[in-house]
Order: structure tokens, then sequence, then C-alpha cells
DNA sequence: ATCCATTATTATAATCATTACAATTTTATA
DNA sequence: TATAAAATTGTAATGATTATAATAATGGAT
């Protein structure tokens, strides 16, 4: 099971290392958008000497490797993301839980709809969409 | 010419004071999305007691009061924007340079497309999309 | 116009996310 | 197994933002 995301690290240029796997693991299985001290947190128990400059390093690294992606939704700190597949973000500013919204209609393709409307010459490599309001469970209330 | 800036704060409910005209007008005439302590060193030598914090504090007034906007486009800092039609921002980075990119089409109008493909229930008050890539200068190079 | 309550501004200190750095540990390989 | 390279770690430094409390400015009521 590990072995999955240990190929996935492997695939992308990285070492697989116990930190690394573990932190790419706890990604997957929480897409909640955590940010870094949510990762630490949770993984220091049972990383007693996993250090949090570890947890910087190593979201920066997988950034890079395009295998994450860090989400610039609220003002002060970074969020991360291991699902790699166009989507938006929306944060609710009530209970601030982060939801993914994927779109089926190809015609909503972030990427797609972006290129189309960039002026000739600039090259885009990356695109984010993020939305703010209230989420259904919060809009009831 | 300020009156026309100090009727935008009147008409959005803010006490036009003299700090809160002179950034607004700063951030209309100076559309580059600047950062908060760029702001205050450029304002700073025509208003000698100006403080950060004031600054900090306006713009946070502006965007709660909907005439400004904040840019979460860099990993470490809000830039800010008097623009408040619907359009994209494209950091370059290679330079760092932020630009506007408005699209004529309507299909492309931001905040619909996002409206279309929200799940019920949600409620959306805000969108921003943020491309990132090389400008046409930097590409050439 | 003057007084008073409210609001805005200011300087300073505090907070918190992130990065820099240098020492130590781990890993890959010769 | 020895050694060089890479990864991890703890601590300190940085830098953006917020908190706080004192001062100044404003607007309305008398």
């Amino acid at each position: 099971m590990n072995k999955e995301y240990q190929l996935v690290l492997e695939n992308a240029g990285i070492r697989p290392s116990i930190q690394r796997i573990a932190v790419y693991r706890y990604l997957c299985e929480n897409p909640v958008h955590p940010d870094v001290e949510t990762v630490y947190a949770d993984l220091a128990p049972s990383y007693p000497t996993l250090s949090k400059t570890t947890v910087y390093n190593t979201l920066k690294l997988f950034e890079e490797k395009n295998i994450v992606q860090s989400i610039k939704i609220e003002d002060d700190k970074l969020r991360f993301d291991a699902e790699m597949r166009d989507h938006f973000h929306f944060k609710c500013i009530k209970c601030n839980k982060i939801f993914d919204i994927f779109s089926e209609s190809e015609e909503h393709k972030l990427s797609e709809q972006c290129e189309k409307i960039l002026p000739s010459g600039f090259l885009m490599t990356k695109v984010q969409t993020n939305l703010w309001g209230t989420c259904r469970e919060c809009a009831c209330k």
C-alpha cells in the first residue's frame, strides 16, 4: 500500500524516504487541504523524529515535481493538495472548510479555458481558481 | 480629481480620510498589484505621518467594502488591486510582474462560469483565478 | 463655536508562517 | 566497508501581519 505511494514519488524523480512517503500518503488519505502545521502535528506521533522543516522541504519538493499543489486561498498560510486533476477550490467563510469542485463538462476545464484567453507570447504553466462563500451546510443555518 | 476617489469611498460607506483617499488613489493610479510595503513606501514621502498599520487597516477595510481585492498569488504576502471588474491575474515567474488578463467573450466570465458548476446549496461571494508562467517578454529571452 | 463620544491613526510589541543555516544522520555506491 | 552525496533535524532568523494601547481627528448635539 505504501508501495503505491512510493511508486508515485519514484516516477516523479523523488527519492522515496520514510518521511516523504509518510507526507505524500497523508495528503492522499486526508484530502482536506491541510496546512503544514496540521500535516506535521498529525504525523509527529507516528514519526517522533519528524521535523517541521522536513515537512516544509518535502512539500516544496513535491510541488516542484508536480505531484502536489499549494493552494493560495488563505491570507496567511498555504494549504496543500495531492489532487492534481483539473478542479476548483471553494472555501466556506463560515466553517472554513475547503471543498474540491470538479466539473464534468469539458468546457469548464480550467487550463483549456485559460489558454484561450491568454495573450500571444504568454506561456502558462499553472492555474488556480479559488471560490469563497458559504457551503450547503452553513447556508442552511 | 481626489473628489472622484472620495466619492467611491463614500458610496462604499467608507469615511474618506486623507489616508484612505491616498491609498485608494495610489492603487487606482498604480495598477501593478502592489503589496503593502510598496504602497507604504511610495506614499510615505508625501504623507510623513502615515503608518504601515494604517495601510493594513485601510486595505482590509477596502476589501470588506468591495472596492479593492487582495490577490493571493504569492506564497508569502498579499497584493492588492482596485480593479474589480471580472478578470484573471497572470504572474510571470521570471520577472515577477503580475498582469491583468481580461477576456472579451462572455463565456469566459469567471463568476458566471463558476456559478454553473457549483453544487446546489453553495453560495459564492468571491472568485479568483490566478495563472503562472512566463510573459511575452521573458519568453523571448 | 464648544464639548463629548466615536472613529481613525499611529508606534510599538507580539505573533506566526516560512526560510536559512549548520550539524547530524541516512543512503547509494565504489 | 568506506566515502561522498543527499536528506533530515533543531535552532535561529526573517518577514508579513495582527494586537494593543495611546493619541489625534471627526461629527453631532448643545
